[in-house]
DNA sequence: GGTGTTTCTATCGCGCACGATAAAACGTTA
DNA sequence: TAACGTTTTATCGTGCGCGATAGAAACACC
């Protein structure tokens, strides 16, 4: 090995990669019982924040592309999670909306996902304070890398 | 918002999925110049680490699935980075070995990678032991999600 | 009003990730 | 040796992510 900066270990990237891999891995169980994905989970969330949105905002608010939001959206709305209507004032905007299956999905996520989480994480021998320093940090790295362009 | 647990910027998921997606964001134009993807450079750190690897060990050490692995390997033969063989003793197994590309471009990676990422994070606010703090909170959090199955 | 620019959404292509499945080779045990 | 179970790799289908592109609608400006 010439170069010790390669080694992969050393990597702050590829802990994150991997760490965000597993943790969804660990939601997926929990997922695969409302008949949902992850990202279709977030998604659910900024709507149960605040319902009728664009698509352009909730891809802000996810920090996504909205060529990756749309797709997960007409997902979404054939499952019957969610519906798109065109903005009268606007035409050029669709505004997404939750259905009552979409809003009845609270609850139920309510009920499994922290309860599933604090489950799988139990046997994980970080602190509260450690996770909200984690927290802290990740939102450090993301907020510089997020106004780089 | 019925749930306060539910806020997205209480999650510590939704943090490791948008941070793993930004840096790796920030990496893909060095990426670019070598002409690979994220992935395909992981897999050249197994491999520039030790060369000649069946596959399941490449995907052991990236704690991936071989059926993620194989066609990643297929792709990166055909960029002719690297070699496929039967292993004689184990016909099961598939040897991975670097071609002079693939082994010629950790010289060029070491000229890219580090002062790109530097350059990239130079703005952030974190401190050398920031870091390392993050990288073992994220290693025991990989550790615990890891021997979960 | 007409023209150029920007905004918003959608589509396409490609490369992951991963669950499910299959097939070949190896090991074990009767 | 024959039968059975395990290991190793490959294939298939689905759902992201995202760069590139297109098209319609709104906006700005002359």
């Amino acid at each position: 090995m010439a170069h010790a900066e390669f080694l992969l270990d050393n990597q702050i990237c590829f802990r994150l990669y991997t760490a965000a891999r597993l943790i969804t891995q660990a939601y997926t169980p929990m997922f695969q019982q409302l008949g949902i994905t992850y990202p279709q989970y977030l998604v659910l969330l900024v709507l149960w924040e605040q319902d009728r949105q664009p698509v352009n905002d909730i891809a802000h608010r996810l920090l996504l592309e909205t060529n990756t939001v749309t797709p997960l959206l007409q997902r979404m709305e054939k499952l019957g999670l969610v519906k798109r209507r065109r903005d009268k004032d606007d035409k050029r905007r669709q505004i997404v909306s939750l259905t009552p299956k979409g809003c009845d999905m609270e609850e139920q996520a309510f009920a499994l996902i922290p309860q599933g989480m604090s489950r799988q994480l139990s046997a994980c021998p970080l602190s509260i304070s450690d996770y909200q320093q984690l927290a802290l940090q990740l939102d450090t790295l993301i907020d510089t890398l997020k106004n780089k362009d």
